[in-house]
RNA sequence: GGAGAGGUGGCCGAGUGGUCGAAGGCGCACGCUUGGAAAGCGUGUAGGCGGUUCUCCCGUCUCGUGGGUUCGAAUCCCAUCCUCUCCUCCA
């Protein structure tokens, strides 16, 4: 959410910054909100002085026992109350209008964020290992689950639906495996602070982070209007809701195993097959709550960590950064890590590093107490660390022989306890 | 689901109709003290919004939220959300 006074005194560089996100002229509409309700307050607390002073005399002309004086005002008083109650009205309307205007706007991009209509005009910004070759043509990663006996889409479908999978053995194990191999890398080598989350939420949490009001449809929700995360950087973010730390506090770096709900609405036709755009998938989250200074720096460091562990899996990826169009809505920049698929003979998103700026500060009042005894917001970054259901894809497609087994990374072995995913039925 | 208790400043906690935005404590900041530190002592320390002669000041709102009673409410009444305790149930 943005800061309305900021806009009053950059408006023209508030307009600049919203037309990168294809909206126009939003400085007007918001500013004449603005200016009706300003007029409304100062009106509003003309009026309340008045009732105060005359109040103040009704107790004193009592006291000196002018009982004529107290009568005089008593009505006065009445008499203002009534316009009052119609200005408190008028200004919890402006109020609340001028919000959920805000609220429906993006956060403002970095100037080295480029501009770009679509995932086509990302800028690579480098690569690291290199796309595995093969001396057989390499299956997609369903092929090879299903032929390992191990994935089912089948049954899932007929308890579910579609975009739900179920693992089995070895893969099961797999997801599990990946999960304590991660938070082991982000608690032990990054000092993160492991947490397990809420996977329901109100909408006051999904608010804060930016989820809602506009991207209602993308979520699920409960009977009793609850929702199911869409990602643990909801329930992580949250934590620091309506506080105020001491600077001292600062950074808190928090990660997180969680299962992540996504409708998927208007996802039509993408990736209909396989597991990398599923109803429901599991992801370590991390989440970092900064001093203003430091958000740009923990970017990169958590930039960093993601890349780590796919260069522990030994799997070739790419960071690219998001231009401005597809550049999600609560961030100032977005990198994403893509890694190689060579099923899908392409480079595929896996995890996605955002920092957020104080835009999901603001919206949920997480501040610090600076060392001057000023209260600011704070900054928040998020990142996948990754997402498991894109791991394993990965993991299958990278590692898979000739004969239809999947070799295990190094560092999972220990994990998994065996060097070899088969099929034990063959 | 049944019964009860409670929601106050960064935190803890007093306050049951009128100079209460709110005692006290903790924390924090500054100063004194010290060779230095701790302890001790002193001073200061809520937030939002608005105005402004804009590092000052003024006004206004805020004691979970919304409504009501009253000249006047943190304090009384109603509704609502949340938390806790006991019972019931349950992984």
């Amino acid at each position: 959410m943005h800061d309305i006074k900021w806009i009053r005194d950059n408006k023209t560089l508030f307009d600049k910054a919203m037309a990168r996100r294809k909206l126009n002229t939003i400085a007007d509409q918001a500013l004449e909100i603005d200016k009706n309700r300003r007029d409304c307050v100062v009106e509003l607390q003309k009026l309340q002085t008045q009732r105060n002073e005359a109040s103040k005399t009704i107790g004193n002309a009592r006291a000196n026992g002018n009982e004529t004086m107290a009568n005089f005002s008593i009505n006065l008083v009445a008499d203002i109350k009534k316009t009052i109650k119609e200005g408190e009205v008028r200004e919890r309307e402006l109020t609340s209008q001028l919000n959920n205007f805000l609220l429906q706007l993006p956060n403002i991009m970095f100037d080295d964020v480029p501009d770009g209509a679509d995932e086509d005009e990302n800028i690579e910004m480098h690569k690291v290992g290199t796309p595995k070759k093969f001396d057989f043509e390499p299956k997609q990663h369903f092929d090879i689950g299903e032929d390992l006996g191990q994935m089912d889409f089948e049954i899932a479908a007929k308890m579910s639906g579609s975009r739900f999978v179920v693992l089995k053995s070895d893969l099961a194990r797999l997801e599990r495996a990946l999960a304590n191999f991660m938070l082991d890398l982000h608690t032990q080598e990054y000092d993160r602070e492991e947490v397990v989350v809420p996977l329901l939420v109100n909408d006051h949490a999904l608010v804060g982070t930016g989820q809602l009001p506009k991207f209602e449809e993308d979520m699920f929700k409960t009977t009793d209007g609850k929702y199911l995360i869409s990602t643990s950087e909801v329930s992580l973010t949250n934590l620091v809701r309506e506080t105020t730390l001491a600077e001292s506090d600062l950074p808190k770096r928090y990660t997180s195993y969680s299962y992540c709900f996504r409708s998927e609405a208007g996802s039509a036709g993408r990736d209909t097959r396989g597991m990398i755009r599923q109803h429901q998938f599991s992801k370590v989250e991390m989440v970092s709550i900064t001093h203003p200074d430091h958000s740009e720096a923990e970017q990169l460091l958590m930039l960093e960590a993601a890349e780590l562990v796919l260069k522990r899996l030994d799997l070739a990826y790419r960071v690219v950064k998001l231009c401005s169009g597809d550049t999600g809505f609560g961030a100032k920049r977005t990198f994403d890590i893509e890694v190689w698929l060579p099923g899908q003979n392409q480079y595929r998103e896996i995890s996605s590093v955002s920092n957020c700026g104080d835009f999901q500060a603001r919206r949920m009042g997480a501040k610090f107490k600076d060392t001057e005894g000023k209260t600011r917001f704070l900054h928040t970054l998020n990142g996948s660390g990754l997402a498991i259901g894109r791991t394993i894809v990965a993991i299958l497609e990278n590692y898979q022989t000739k004969n239809g087994d999947v070799e295990i990374p190094k560092v999972l072995q220990p994990y998994m306890g065996g060097k070899t995913i088969t099929n034990a039925k063959k």
